[in-house]
DNA sequence: ATGACTTAGTTCGAGACGTGATTTAACCTG
DNA sequence: CAGGTTAAATCACGTCTCGAACTAAGTCAT
């Protein structure tokens, strides 16, 4: 039903300059004759587009490998140093923003602590503002674009609006807020979805094309690749999975609803499980400035014995239990090839919870998708959020071709 | 990711003329402004590409519109005597074969009761060949091909293999064993997923690009269309929303785990916690030949008063909670347009629990992807899923436009 | 009835593209 | 340095879409 595609022969030429460089970004470098194999196209094509993009500065020549007899074939890669790029986390504890080049490498970085632990977005936008212009300083080639994962619904009409329910934005125009004080694109889309684009594309995604990736910060989102390419639903709301419906009239969600998995998983449900936990039991509970802090407490407390440890025990099985729950929900539903779990609260409990995380997935889930499916944890870290929204503006480019 | 795509002149000709033919199908009568304005063409190559679709017998002038001053418009429509197409319906208490025109105008039809109430592998296949070749008696085009709508998960390894766990399917190689029957193409699909198609293209989902689909007969599936297409995850398993875990630790599901959506609100369920409520309340509970029966003596028995009512409208309200809470997780996690109830016992039930089952989806689900969505009935009654598998092959026809 | 006017549809020449065949380039071996 | 081998560029050809010119088929005023 859509309108796009190819028209005219002038499309098709873009569309086969796209095709190229996409196969020399994700598995350059290449010489022409592996374009050729890769691509189906005719030798003579691959030469002529070949040629526009080395004309565009786009890719270049990086050096030969050696000859068997003939002439050596000459490779071709991708200009990492053409364009850079800027990805930001806005993230409920603290606002990350980076500096990459072409290729996504690291050039710099810059770390915004969220004052109060309130994540105010008329707050925000001067921070981002001001981080922009100190990173921008450093700049040594062209800036492609800006991507900012955030953490809520994002509705482009035609400007991106964020509704974040469990931070308190509603309806919040950030892009045109952010409009004032710069002139670069800005690619603004759901934190859960920027991360997935980076593990898809560096990280533990790298080989397959349909995968569900899991961000467990203080709350729990998801964001959901098919196909290759990032899945959002009418607007980009798809991947809400901290609001799936674990149980009927259960805990109450700081999004107003009963029984969400959020109010079970995320950090701060969490903290707040065992600070439950711990008063029932009659122990102390945390003390703790930040909820890192907290999460590490709680994690070490169930390493020790008596009360103290079995309430820790106690409240991070079923945090397991119900990430499991949750994610024999995606499996079943979206038959998804890999299940991974990121975002910093995911990367701190599943190292010690994948056992039993896997053992529920396995007794929940559908026999043929479960066999199809693995369950593990993210590649990239904590940054991968800002890597992932950086990623934005260079799959812009890589779809036009130029 | 993919490798699929216009390469050359002449796949890009395929692609148009593909083009034109959807926007004939879809919308026509047209005449060529029309066309023109819907696509984009430039007038000669609509004259050029419609002269191509009229020689191939595809599309047949259709009349011309009054004029207004000048040459009055032709107009232009896809003949659907042209070819015909088979759709069967794979039902737990039933098998339907259809024979539709190209426009899925329905020509015969064919009734095969399952017997002993169980779905035998072993005996569909003579059945289905037995009335593919009745149905095929009476027809007066060539056959497009032949669309199978089946109650489980489909694999496609190269031949399509059948995963129903829930009705004792253990990797049925369907298309093999049906091969043995017939040359027609064979084009093999999750039930609900065909259901889905069906109301996308002439029921309720006509006039969105996404939407989800739930297909409640004795079990509860759904069908997902993103982007005007169906969503198919990894395999073609994505929409085994029954599965959802709602309840830890709650009924047994027939698919062997805890707490699943359909132990709760298919037929089979509804019946079965109908009959507990029963006992419990000491009245005489049903006695019914089937289930379709059933369900209609419970929907009469939530009308009268005394214990025997009490007990029908508890059963039928929790099955309508069970069923909003399912459709919140939906809405939460793929943000459809739209969500729409189908299958004969959603279509039953649906008409007196709709309010309620709405109230409990505004209840659980986020405000943004609520305000957006809507749900409904289905348009097109039981026969969607016969109807949505005869698609199939047309769709395929659609796509390679010729 | 006739001719001016209007709109629909076709034809024509130009420009762009991809392809297979041919030619040129760059290396190796003996 | 000649003969062989492989890579890359170039050429000639066919196909495509497009804008413009042209033909077809109506209406309307006179």
């Amino acid at each position: 039903m859509t309108d796009e595609g190819r028209r005219n022969v002038r499309d098709l030429r873009r569309a086969n300059r796209a095709r190229l460089l996409r196969q020399l970004y994700f598995h350059g470098p290449l010489s022409r004759q592996d374009l050729i194999q890769a691509t189906g196209l005719s030798s003579a094509s691959v030469s002529n587009v070949v040629a526009d993009l080395l004309d565009a500065g786009l890719v270049v020549e990086a050096g030969a490998v050696e000859s068997e007899g003939g002439r050596p074939r000459i490779l071709l890669r991708v200009d990492t140093s053409s364009f850079e790029v800027i990805g930001i986390d806005v993230g409920e504890t603290r606002i990350r923003l980076e500096r990459f080049d072409l290729g996504l490498g690291e050039l710099a970085a810059l770390d915004l602590p969220v004052i109060g632990g309130s994540l105010d977005p008329e707050a925000v936008v001067p921070a981002i503002a001001a981080g922009l212009a100190e990173l921008r300083a450093g700049a040594a080639a062209p800036l492609l674009g800006v991507g900012i994962g955030v953490p809520g619904i994002v509705q482009h009409q035609p400007y991106a609006v964020v509704h974040g329910q469990t931070v308190g934005w509603d309806a919040f125009p950030l892009e045109e807020r952010l409009r004032e004080h710069t002139e670069l694109p800005l690619f603004i889309d759901n934190g859960a979805t920027t991360m997935a684009q980076a593990e898809m594309w560096f990280g533990a995604g790298r080989d397959v094309d349909s995968a569900v990736f899991l961000l467990l910060g203080s709350g729990a989102g998801a964001g959901v690749i098919a196909d290759g390419a990032p899945f959002r639903g009418s607007t980009t709301s798809a991947g809400e999975w901290g609001h799936l419906n674990v149980q009927y009239q259960g805990r109450l969600c700081r999004c107003g609803a009963r029984g969400c998995l959020e109010a079970y998983v995320g950090a701060e449900a969490v903290i707040a499980r065992y600070a439950e936990a711990a008063q029932a039991a009659g122990s102390a509970g945390i003390d703790a400035s930040d909820e890192e802090e907290a999460l590490r407490l709680i994690l070490a407390a169930a390493e020790r014995s008596g009360r103290e440890g079995e309430a820790a025990r106690s409240v991070l099985d079923e945090t397991a239990v119900r990430i499991g729950v949750g994610i024999a929900d995606v499996v079943n539903f979206l038959n998804p090839q890999r299940v991974i779990i990121g975002g910093w609260a995911g990367l701190a409990l599943a190292p010690s919870l994948l056992p039993r995380i896997r053992e529920v997935v396995r007794a929940h889930a559908l026999r043929l998708p479960y066999s199809l499916t693995s369950v593990d944890l993210g590649a990239l870290g904590a940054d991968a959020v800002a890597r992932g929204a950086a990623t934005l503006p260079v799959a812009r480019l890589l779809e036009a071709g130029a």
